[in-house]
RNA sequence: GGCGCGUUGGUCAAGGGGUUAAGACGCCUCCCUUUCACGGAGGAAUCACGGGUUCGAAUCCCGUACGUGCUACCA
């Protein structure tokens, strides 16, 4: 059997959504698994959709991934270009050959031409407004005209475009490696354009043309591509390539989580949640952001992403990018789509970050924080701080709200919140703390908590109604980890600035 | 409208003739923690509907409904 090779073709036409790089992951994970190539080809046949820029942020988006392909645009293999634009002339040959072989065909008609068939057909209460075996010998097209005009009309170089001739009554069979055998009428499809008048293939003689001279063994593309299958390995057989078609999969799609149908960029924007990988700055609708900037570790991305319409049958969900490869099998792979939650998404965000160790997340944290404005200064104080908060980030972004007050004393002390239960007795035990504090030579959280516990029993009083008020002074609020430990990290000087700085706003 | 694909708790899902129908997210209760999380223990909640086939159907078949996709010189 010959090498696996499989190939992720978008569009350039945007930022890069869920559904997209699912895709990617899936034929990474696939390639990687059979020991294959991935390869990246850019599927830029339609110029007016072009986007500047969007070629380059794909691949931003992949490497940020970790699923960055092994063939592309910009490190070409054997079987380049790899951009559809810059393959142009080898399309028209192929077009031609089915002209000659029967199976397609030149047409001539204009757009107002084509638009008046579908108005005519309308008025006359047909649904099915196709140019098809029904209606093409009406049409302007070589299947028509006299040999001579379309010679003619050629040799002119009259706009033309290139239809497959769709047979009738047939049908045809092919295997999906996720729905089992699939059997579907030709009828149902009409004679798609193969080659455009501007000499461009569109995405059905492209694909096909390029999967076999790229020896593509596998193509995975979205559901919404089922439909027109037939043409595609009507087009594989018609050119003598059967033997070398690949194994199709169709993808299930992502679905919009509350009302119905595939998931959009507008649904992210009208929902709150990112649909790109990462921020997305659009010549036109301006910039976007995505789950990286929101704070998502790829690693959490793509393992969200892969349990997103696939599973290994067990009870697993947290999987490394390596154990995927490991148990990636296109056959659980779903037929149905999925919903996206993004509740759960930010869930195995956390999960990530509570298991990934300090080193990991230190350049990703340290990055936020200095945004914010935090000094950085001491690298043990620092991985203490990250080993301190990050069972409680939810997002790479929390460690900010979560950490903060380690670099800036809080600036809001809610002081109401103990206030009500404040006396002098306290008052007085603060002081003394202080006294106490800073007679302590060395600065440990034991030290600190014992000193404290000591100094509150011979005051007469609970620990537990002092430890409110110290973290308070400390923290700004009601959250964070231990305060004995926040205490260590912050030093003894700090500890009693904040102290007395509180102490004065009860006075 | 036509054609295709699909349908297990609110969501992601395991299970593919006999199960008390896993697990996860979210939600609720309790424990731990003199904070907030983390962690732990529980709880509510599901086989779209109708017919078959079968001793027995979430599982196989047929309808229906619903959802979704396609129906462009877009991909």
């Amino acid at each position: 059997m010959s090498k696996v090779r499989v190939r992720f073709a978008p569009s350039p036409t945007g930022g890069l959504h869920l559904g997209g790089v699912r895709t990617a992951l899936y034929n990474y994970l696939f390639a990687k698994k059979n020991d294959g190539a991935f390869v990246l080809r850019i599927e830029d046949t339609d110029q007016t959709r072009y986007v500047e820029g969007a070629e380059n942020y794909i691949i931003e988006c992949l490497n940020w991934c970790g699923i960055l392909p092994d063939e592309g645009p910009w490190k070409p293999g054997e079987y380049g270009p790899y951009r559809q634009s810059e393959r142009k002339d080898i399309y028209r040959k192929y077009a031609e050959q089915l002209v000659e072989s029967g199976h397609a065909y030149y047409a001539f008609d204009t757009p107002e031409e084509i638009e008046n068939l579908r108005e005519k057909l309308k008025a006359q209460g047909k649904y099915n407004v196709q140019y098809d075996f029904q209606n093409r010998l009406n049409m302007r097209n070589s299947l028509v005209l006299p040999k001579e005009e379309t010679e003619a009309l050629l040799k002119i170089n009259f706009p033309h475009v290139v239809r497959i001739k769709m047979p009738r009554d047939e049908y045809v069979h092919f295997n999906d490696m996720i729905r089992g055998e699939i059997e579907m009428p030709t009828d149902g499809v009409d004679d798609k354009v193969l080659l455009k008048a501007d000499g461009m293939p569109t995405y059905h003689l492209a694909v096909v043309v390029d999967d076999y001279l790229m020896k593509i063994t596998h193509a995975f593309r979205g559901e919404e591509w089922l439909p027109s299958a037939p043409v595609h390995v009507l087009l594989w057989k018609y050119f003598g390539w059967e033997k070398q078609m690949p194994q199709w999969a169709h993808l299930p799609l992502i679905l919009k989580p509350d009302g119905n149908g595939k998931l959009s960029k507008r649904d992210g924007e009208r929902l709150g949640f990112p649909v790109f990988a990462m921020e997305w700055n659009d010549p036109k609708s301006g910039v976007v952001k995505g789950f990286k900037e929101l704070g998502f570790l790829p690693e959490a991305f793509i393992n969200m992403l892969a349990l997103l319409g696939w599973n290994d049958g067990s009870e697993q969900e947290i999987f490394t990018l390596p154990e995927m490869v490991e148990k990636f099998s296109m056959d659980r792979v779903h037929s149905h789509g999925a919903k996206f939650d993004f509740e759960k998404a930010k869930w195995f965000n956390h999960e990530w970050i509570k298991r990934s160790s300090v080193e990991r997340l230190k350049p990703h944290v340290k990055r936020i924080l200095e945004d914010h404005g935090a000094v950085i200064d001491d690298e043990n104080k620092f991985e203490k701080i990250i080993e301190l908060i990050k069972d409680r980030c939810t997002l790479l972004t929390d460690f900010w709200p979560q950490g903060s007050f380690f670099f800036v004393p809080p600036t809001e002390i809610d002081t109401s919140s103990i206030l009500p239960k404040w006396n002098e007795n306290k008052n007085q035990f603060f002081i003394e703390l202080i006294r106490s504090y800073s007679f302590m030579n060395l600065w440990d959280t034991e030290g600190i908590e014992h000193t404290f516990k000591e100094l509150a029993a011979a005051s007469k009083l609970k620990p537990g109604e002092l430890m409110g008020a110290f973290r308070l002074m400390l923290v700004g609020g009601k959250f964070g980890p231990g305060v004995f430990e926040i205490s260590s990290v912050l030093g003894k000087e700090e500890t009693i600035r904040r102290i007395e700085h509180t102490l004065s706003l009860l006075k």
